[in-house]
DNA sequence: CGAAGCCTAGACAGATCTGTCTGCTATTGT
DNA sequence: ACAATAGCAGACAGATCTGTCTAGGCTTCG
């Protein structure tokens, strides 16, 4: 086989990748603005010049940071919904799998916004954000069509309200108790928008 | 009269006044973390040793900031309930004004959030925003048993996610859209814990 | 008039942050 | 064996941030 096809993605740990994860741990908890270059490479074990090397700036290894909780989150979500059955099921059980994060020590919200709510208003942050937020949104029409809602656009609009909303309470509270209460509400909206 | 009980909140405005509101436009659109002291003096006109007189510490600063916004909430959520006749329309009246703030130019969600998002776990960011939820969602309550909900405190819990649903897409969608929606969401719901 | 407060302008100290650069070591493919 | 690659360690530059301090101006009241 020719080596050059596996390099980079073989050998312990990449420094890239241990940037990556050490950037994800330290970004999320704290923010990606009061952390500092220095506390990353640190974490990761890994020479400041391999992060500019591999990265080029604190701004790329932010958008890495969010792309890879972006393609965290799709896959967690879809994941999650194989086990269920019934359209029905599987649109409530989006706040079941959010339930189970928002349980998740360590948890803090959504990632996107908190990133957000630090960055100027037309950065890179945002164009992710948007991404995943349009992705959320897509999923949320599909899983109402399946389940047979009357105006699926308009019940995944309301969907997304309870996902965003759920994700604030848990953080705020410092509690996961929303999840429950948005999956009710969520069963209570369904059953309007299908009627 | 004693000239003395003036002073302080008398004149054109003091130095403080206009730190408070150099601080509330600066820190809410750019973040608190973000935007340095020399920003602040220099938009508020002031010197840099009449903030520190003030305020002592740009933490000082911050909480100030946050309970201004604090009370400035509190105030026009209950003035903007006023016009409204029956508790019913009072209750989804708070998504009226919801609606109207999250419409207003340069919107960027909740000032406690995004404060809490860029500061670390237990500063006194955390105190001022319990402080505020705990107000909102009493607020909740009362209005929710007023509706003559059979489980006051269970749908002000629904309430509660769907204010911050609504701030948190307003501000990520940047549209006011959610307001509507999640005013319509808030009477399914009455109607479903009034039955 | 003259003292007391409040304010301004800006230099300064010390810390911290991003990003660059120089040398050195270990591994790997030819 | 040899060259290329990747990574490590850390000094360094330049900017920026918080907070302190000096020196002086303007108003107000006794």
């Amino acid at each position: 086989m020719s080596a050059a096809s596996l390099r980079g993605s073989t050998r312990k740990a990449s420094a890239r990748d241990r940037l990556l994860s050490a950037a994800d741990e330290l970004f999320y908890a704290e923010g990606v603005h009061t952390v500092g270059i220095d506390r990353i490479i640190d974490r990761a074990g890994v020479a400041k010049a391999s992060l500019y090397s591999a990265f080029g700036s604190k701004d790329e290894l932010v958008r890495a940071y969010l792309q890879r909780r972006h393609e965290a989150r799709q896959a967690r979500i879809l994941s999650g919904l194989e086990r269920f059955e019934t359209p029905r099921d599987r649109l409530l059980g989006v706040f079941d799998v959010l339930a189970e994060t928002a349980a998740t020590p360590g948890f803090r919200g959504c990632a996107f916004y908190n990133a957000s709510a630090e960055s100027p208003a037309g950065s890179v942050v945002e164009q992710i954000s948007d991404h995943n937020r349009a992705w959320l949104r897509g999923l949320f029409v599909e899983l109402a069509r399946d389940a047979g809602a009357k105006d699926p656009e308009a019940l995944a609009a309301q969907l997304v309200i309870l996902y965003d909303g759920t994700s604030v309470g848990a953080r705020m509270d410092r509690s996961p108790a929303a999840a429950a209460t948005a999956r009710t509400m969520a069963a209570t909206l369904l059953d309007a928008a299908t009627a």
